[in-house]
DNA sequence: TTAATATATCAATATATCTTGATATATTAA
DNA sequence: TTAATATATCAAGATATATTGATATATTAA
């Protein structure tokens, strides 16, 4: 699919919407952590997180065992837009909870 | 449901994103118009153009029977990168058959 | 290498959206 | 007012997408 047509699909998504909202607030997130901060069992965030990636908003660095996800940067001005719009819509942000931090995390 | 995301479910849609590029071509047509030059039927036509007004892409305005359709102006931030976006999707746009004008609509 | 943890994918069901044909409403002209 | 044309909405089945639990793969440490 044409990429610009899989950002639309990817923002189409409540979760995915939220998952963007949480990134642009936290910065750099590991997925156990997102697990956690989120109250998502892992299949569901996994999948979305996949489907932003794919669709040019996300990176992803690996670290260890670990994948920590982040907005993408540089992004195109209609990514940017839509970043700048989901802001607008105030969502409750879940606190970012650090279980990876000294190694509490045993997802 | 928040403009914004009724703007992103009006794009997450192949016909509609058709229609948007038709109508930035073409200007202002004419609903008995598009139902010749893009050969839908008239239910669905009007459907996803009701769609687009409700997210805020269109605007309408009534000439007698006929119902006018054109990008509406000024379009926010957003929906100009949008439409930037589906600019350069490279559709092929079908040719405008005015029936309306010399009164030849008869659907 | 093995065990433990983290992440990704698969398959089935549930949910939402699109298309179509039928019907309802609106406008104009006779 | 009635008939004709244009547009909008409704309801049903068809199609696509999301969620979930199960399973597969990858990485690290012992």
């Amino acid at each position: 699919m044409e990429i610009f047509l899989k950002s639309i699909s990817a923002l189409n998504d409540e979760t995915r919407i939220l998952l963007l909202r949480f990134l642009d607030e936290y910065g750099e997130v590991c997925v156990c952590d997102m697990q956690e901060s989120l109250e998502m069992i892992q299949s569901r965030l996994s999948r979305h997180l996949k489907i932003l990636k794919d669709a040019g908003f996300l990176r992803v660095e690996r670290k260890g065992t670990w994948a920590y996800y982040s907005i993408r940067s540089p992004l195109d001005r209609f990514r940017i837009e839509a970043l700048e719009e989901i802001k607008h819509l105030n969502l409750d942000i879940p606190k970012l909870k650090q279980m990876s931090k000294n190694g509490a995390c045993k997802i």
